[in-house]
DNA sequence: TAATATTTTTAGACTAGTCTAAAAATATTT
DNA sequence: AAATATTTTTAGACTAGTCTAAAAATATTA
């Protein structure tokens, strides 16, 4: 059995490692959890005794199979907790992080494949991620985003890649959540913030770091 | 915030002061969460630091109103996650106590008010414990057993004074399960063992050990 | 009430995980 | 390639929670 603290090292070691070819940085990873490189090394070492991840000093690291699969199941966990909270107990998507940053940790095989099966196995979460199924197979989606759109072009929301509550928010608040419709109405060439039309209605104006966060699919 | 182990102990001391008038005793805490008593007088320091409980040297504990707040609330959280497991995920009544251990202490108010509400606000959980409601207010059942009724009396399986895994194991195989109505068909002098009709059906042996932790509500 | 048994507390040590500060290795710049 | 900057590791200390062994307090028995 490994801690939380194990199972959030090998959670952020998984993410990163999905963001380069080469391993994963100590520094990274203490920026990732909001810790120091001196904790993460020791931490490294410990994880590399296990067999959950390859390290040689000075290298960084890469997940073994074993610590893959762990890492997976606890973002299958995630996601599906985070369906949990949306579809039945009627939390707002940006209102699920922290509490399924907890639930992620509760180990059952059993638990996890009924909830899925309890939620008639959803394929995405709240903010549009892919779930692993119960196998670990993960159905990564492209990442065209809106600021990709060229004027005129038409698509549908189908995530964020941003997953603060700000962000979330914000989006509620022009009324853009996963299957809203955006027509690219104008680029300003200037500031590269963009007037979109949202469900075919109103033309909004939105930054380009906001556009750059969420994820499309063209139409 | 209280850590796992501060609430574990807070609900330890909570269900101890329920069967005793004074306070509760240092060995007492340490037998029920199977730790050692210099432990206990650590953690008690703590808690009393805290002012969760009541301590002077020598003298056992009580919990303050804000430690027993704390301690009815990780109860209802347990017992709410229990019916949700059996109802929602199909889990059988011997197999919940573990994971609603660990689900006890995601530590959220709102999630807890939602799914009592997704639950249609349960009264007992599937061993027919009480539910705390939202204020902390626990309906506290009479405790007639089975070992209680007498011969040719009649009653209804209302819950149990035992949650081992073997215990409601057996129960489940002679299918005594809350709600079963239960005929005192003859008591064994010798061995207190008693013979009864389930469900006006068949007549079964049941030992004493087995008959005074099953709860009941005479008909 | 004195002797003995039991319970509780204290003292000091251990593990997991973290930190700071300094040393060692690697990377970058000139 | 030498000098400098950055990253990573080491060394040693700290906290939470636990333990063993011994001391102190309380309870029981004769």
């Amino acid at each position: 059995m490994n801690s939380f603290t194990e199972e959030n090292y090998l959670k952020a070691i998984f993410k990163l490692s999905q963001k380069t070819t080469d391993g994963v940085s100590t520094n990274a990873i203490a920026e990732a959890l909001e810790t120091k490189a001196s904790s993460v090394t020791d931490m490294v070492k410990k994880l590399s005794e296990k067999k959950l991840i390859n390290y040689k000093k000075y290298q960084g690291v890469n997940l073994t199979k074993t610590g893959k699969d762990i890492a997976v199941s606890i973002i299958r966990n995630h996601r599906l907790w985070e369906v949990f909270l949306v579809e039945k107990l009627n939390f707002k998507w940006d209102e699920v992080h922290d509490l399924a940053e907890d639930l992620e940790h509760i180990n059952s095989k059993k638990l996890t494949d009924q909830l899925d099966a309890f939620l008639e196995y959803p394929k995405y979460d709240p903010h549009g991620d892919p779930i692993p199924d119960r196998n670990g197979n993960i159905d990564r989606h492209q990442d065209i985003t809106l600021a990709d759109l060229n004027n005129n072009e038409e698509g549908v929301v189908v995530g964020v890649k941003e997953h603060s509550k700000s962000y979330l928010n914000y989006l509620d608040t022009i009324n853009l959540v996963l299957g809203t419709e955006i027509k690219v109405k104008q680029i300003v060439d200037f500031d590269r913030s963009m007037r979109i039309a949202v469900n075919k209605k109103e033309a909004v104006n939105i930054s380009h770091q906001a556009s750059k966060n969420l994820i499309i699919k063209k139409l």
